[in-house]
RNA sequence: GGGUCGGUAGCUCAAUGGUAGAGCAGUGGCCUUUUAAGCCAUUGGUUCUGGGUUCGAUCCCCAGCCGACCCA
């Protein structure tokens, strides 16, 4: 008895609108399809088959390929359809599957009239399995001479040309199932996005750090500067914000005596989409007891080292702009105080008034607001004239105590915080700090932040501090730039599988 | 949020103020080592949506939707 009652009443609305199928043709790819599908289950031959072997992936079969092809061994591989050259009574087809494509030769003589004459009605798209031994072609491509083959699962819809693949960035990302099948060179980004990730891992594994989760959704938000997203929790009748940072979660674990903790989760910042930012990212947050920032240092250089050269296999990165970054060996480092006052010219810069300051912000074409204060006119001059010419990877260090609230000041110079910002490629990747865990000064930090606005200061978190926490150094990585980076991506959401987008109208 | 550009066949792209074209994909035929296979024939369109100008708009104008890039 055929399930699929949906599938047998279109087929009767064909038959009957179609009576000629023999000799009318329809238009309608999808209906042509359908048509094919629904004439294998006339002829008890399943379009959707339970299960197929896939015993050799196509790589695992090429290797297996030698020079004395009489005694070839059989492969069995498993895939879908993405090239298919039919040439009278023998045809080529590539499968594609996980590791790449392969090669298919079908012949009539070697598979029989009725399998040839079936294999025939195939389309591009769908999912055969193949098994037969292993030959060169003249032109030296290593391809399966099928002796069997079997439909697996049967594709309705066409896939993008064959030769541009996909092209609209808005298809791209809404349907990326399509840009993965055509496009090689995405399948390989995400493929390296995932190494990248499980490289990491084992890095940090490796010194003992222990891998956590920690909550997404937060009664206060805290631990960055940016706006939350919110939504409510019926059963508490409660809002709730989603985590714009991981930090304060994992020191409360330095508090709890977890002294090396990391995660790699999803955090989210309600504020507008570009090049380089997405409203949910990736994060990875370390946190390491009886540590510093300068420890950080050495901790982010050997991991990303390690990551750039287990994946790439090599420590140079190519930028899509021809620049060469050269990851190995040791990084620059230098004083942000040290960059500002080269790129200003002006050695008396941090005692300039903020009319002065604004003057030469002018004169360099640096648009700046005059209601800001003079840390933040000065971090205008570091974001647009600074950073994005720090190509190579620099170690800035000794911030304006200002820009962050979480760090501990400097011995000897209260002005500034014992942090750097790790610049790679003219893009900020990872800020590290010496974590403050002195309560008291935590909390006037907050305090002179939050201004008369005491609703933002996170008396929790405090709390947990006023317990004690060890000295540590903790820094944030945000993974997808650093994808970016290796994989010489454009733009952040070319390393989002799925980039938030407006949904798209609804079509029927 | 502002500016610029784009939306045409399933996909990649042309074109025009006067009945919209190609390549790939599809369909039918030829073809037993192809490499974007080839050859012959052939189907396929709410030109994003809604207004306006016009005898006539896919094209010009306005608004909207969606996206990309740049700026904030």
């Amino acid at each position: 008895m055929p399930r699929d009652y949906t599938g047998l009443a279109v087929s009767l609305l064909l038959l009957m609108s179609k009576p000629n199928s023999e000799d009318t043709q329809t238009h309608d790819l999808y209906a042509v399809r359908l048509g094919k599908l629904n004439a294998m289950r006339e002829s008890e031959c399943d379009p959707f088959r339970a299960n197929c072997e896939q015993e050799h992936t196509s790589a695992q079969a090429r290797a297996l390929y030698n020079e004395d092809e009489e005694n070839s061994p059989i492969v069995k591989v498993a895939g879908r359809i993405v090239v298919f050259r039919l040439m009278g009574k023998a045809a080529f087809v590539k499968i594609l599957d996980r590791e790449g494509k392969i090669q298919l030769y079908f012949r009539r003589d070697e598979i029989g009239v009725e399998a040839y004459n079936k294999f025939r009605k195939l389309d591009i798209g769908d999912f055969i399995g193949a098994e037969g031994p292993l030959f060169k072609t003249k032109t030296g491509e290593i391809t399966v001479r099928v002796a069997a083959y079997s439909l697996v699962a049967k594709a309705l819809r066409p896939l993008p040309e064959k030769w541009h693949g996909l092209s609209d960035s808005e298809q791209i990302y809404r349907q990326r199932y399509l840009d993965l099948i055509v496009n090689e060179e995405s399948r390989e980004r995400f493929r390296k996005r995932s190494k990248i990730v499980s490289v990491i891992r084992r890095f940090l594994d490796s010194r003992e750090f222990m891998e956590v989760e920690t909550s997404m959704l937060h009664s206060e938000f805290g631990g960055a500067a940016a706006k939350p997203f919110s939504t409510h929790f019926n059963a508490l009748n409660c809002d709730f914000y989603l985590r714009i940072a991981l930090e304060l979660n994992l020191k409360r674990l330095l508090v709890g005596g977890f002294d090396r903790v990391y995660e790699i989760g999803r955090i989210f910042r309600n504020e507008g989409v570009s090049r380089k930012h997405s409203p949910e990212f990736t994060m990875l947050e370390i946190y390491q007891a009886y540590s510093d920032y300068r420890g950080m240092m050495e901790l982010v250089r050997s991991m990303v080292q390690t990551v750039c050269q287990e994946v790439l296999g090599k420590t140079e990165v190519e930028l899509y702009d021809g620049q060469t970054i050269e990851l190995g060996g040791q990084w620059r480092e230098v004083p942000y105080k040290e960059l500002v006052i080269e790129a200003t010219g002006d050695p008396e810069w941090f005692s300039r008034s903020k009319d002065e300051m604004l003057a030469r912000c002018a004169e360099m074409g640096v648009e700046s607001n005059p209601a800001q204060e003079k840390f933040e006119i000065t971090n205008d001059v570091f974001e647009k004239r600074i950073e994005p010419n720090l190509i190579q990877p620099t170690f800035v260090t000794h911030l304006p105590r200002e820009l962050c609230p979480l760090a501990k000041l400097t011995e000897g110079d209260e002005s500034t915080i014992d942090v750097f910002e790790l610049c790679i490629g003219g893009q900020e990747i990872a800020p590290a700090y010496s974590e403050q865990n002195d309560p008291i000064a935590q909390r006037d930090m907050f305090g002179s932040q939050a201004g008369d606005d005491q609703q933002n200061v996170d008396h929790d978190f405090i709390l947990a501090l006023e317990h004690g926490m060890p000295p540590a150094g903790g820094i944030g990585v945000g993974i997808d730039r650093l994808v970016m980076l290796l994989t010489g991506a454009t733009n952040l959401r070319d390393t989002i599988l799925f980039p938030t987008l407006k949904p798209a109208e609804k079509k029927t």
